[in-house]
DNA sequence: GCGACGCTTCGGTGGGCACCGGAACGTGCC
DNA sequence: GGCACGTTCCGGTGCCCACCGAAGCGTCGC
């Protein structure tokens, strides 16, 4: 007979993966979901290739990611949406520390990043906690007694061109709240989470900024807005200094 | 490119809470939701007192844990709910390794663990899987879009004396699934998951074993069974396993 | 083919930290 | 008051591991 109770050093080893600066950099690039190259992410943490490849390679055989080799290159992304999960749940619990603003760029990224991003493969950050709240607000969810889809948010999704039914067949919950570690509130995670972020890509809604940051077009602002029956104001980055020619 | 809100080194710092063998020990006992004294955890770590003195320092001063003195005790337990469930979801992710049977006491009380016991403050185990599955298919639950209580399971709740109304007021959501690491499937967590466990403590159909373990009482196993509308074979502790799990 | 590029392997080095024992401090008990 | 006990502070030791540079290997481009 064998047993599968996890044990002290089992669990310490599995931490141990992102209790380094490195590693734990590289998870959190890694939470854009997209499968990245050894050496993007050496240049990203600021450290000698050869110490990527370790890292990567205890990753990998930790579990927490997988690789895909393509040519000279290696790619490795998260090994899955529980581990994005697992890592934004770490994320939520550090504490929240004031930040220092290095820079006017940076200031820029983080303010970019806060009001939109992915995580892993829904939408997160002011944006994402907002959409979350209007849903709830319109009835199309309903919150009462955990995450439930009422007959007209089904409807809702239907007219945006989401079917529901075939993420209902995947073992992954069709629904699940996803702790926000900029708002500190819930985002919408799960699979519906997941075929709304990818459906307001696909009809051109969202663009993707630099890394994780996600924007809002000129056309997606208003469609989204009407979808959502709110003003267009009210998707407005709260105080975003939009810059004009910034399309990079 | 600059680094994210919650950088790498944040995040690694709160992992390398938990990446050390003995403070990872520690966290898995305080699962039980009680607090323990340090010495207590020194003996059951196997390490001199003042080393547990140091990790209790630390694992307070990073969140995880809150401490309550008492004379010349300190007891500590874990910081809240949301703590539990960050280590449950870890160990969840850590590889699932057979471990070799080590004695007969041994595999009799990682039997125990396996069959039920408390995660954090609610029902875990073969038993608290079993819970969950059962309202579903009782229609006490409505799993199809997220977890929702139906009017049967609000009426079968009262029936059990556990009111509902008092669990919403609180901040924590009403139910949640929560991944149980020696089933690999959902038991059910949240406010009512604890009111539940709570209240089968209270009228005696659950009693503590040693540690975490929990047993039916006598009285306890037909009860929970005629509640559940199972038979009470349904709920012996040793299920033996139809197909599948025969890897010996 | 050749060179450039991306990645890996391999010693070597340095820093961080888990651990201990012993002394000191406070508390509870008699 | 005196003693036992639980805990904490401190210095010291040893191990682990992140990091690097250099060399080697496979791949891509010309």
């Amino acid at each position: 007979m064998t047993t599968t109770a996890t044990d002290g050093p089992t669990l310490a080893r599995l931490a141990a993966l992102l209790a380094d600066d490195t590693r734990a950099r590289i998870c959190l690039a890694l939470l854009d979901g997209r499968a990245w190259a050894a050496g993007e992410l050496a240049r990203l943490a600021g450290v000698a290739p050869s110490t990527v490849s370790d890292h990567l390679t205890r990753l990998v055989r930790g579990g927490l990611l997988v690789e895909q080799r393509q040519g000279r290159h290696r790619y490795v992304r998260l090994a899955g949406p529980s581990v994005a999960q697992l890592i934004e749940d770490l994320a939520g619990h550090a504490p929240a520390r004031p930040r220092p603003v290095r820079s006017l760029r940076a200031a820029r990224a983080d303010a970019a990043l806060a009001y939109a991003r992915t995580c892993y493969d829904h939408l997160a950050g002011r944006l994402g906690v907002l959409l979350r709240d209007t849903m709830l607000d319109r009835g199309l969810l309903d919150g009462a007694d955990g995450l439930a889809l009422t007959p007209a948010g089904l409807g809702w999704l239907d007219g945006l061109g989401v079917p529901v039914a075939p993420l209902r067949a995947g073992r992954r919950p069709l629904m699940r709240d996803c702790l926000d570690w900029t708002e500190r509130r819930p985002h919408l995670a799960g699979a519906l989470g997941a075929a709304l972020c990818d459906r307001f890509f696909e009809v051109g809604w969202l663009t993707r900024g630099g890394g994780r940051a996600v924007r809002l077009t000129p056309a997606g602002g208003p469609a989204l807005a009407a979808a959502l029956g709110l003003a267009p104001a009210d998707l407005a980055p709260a105080a975003a200094p939009e810059t004009g020619g910034g399309r990079a």
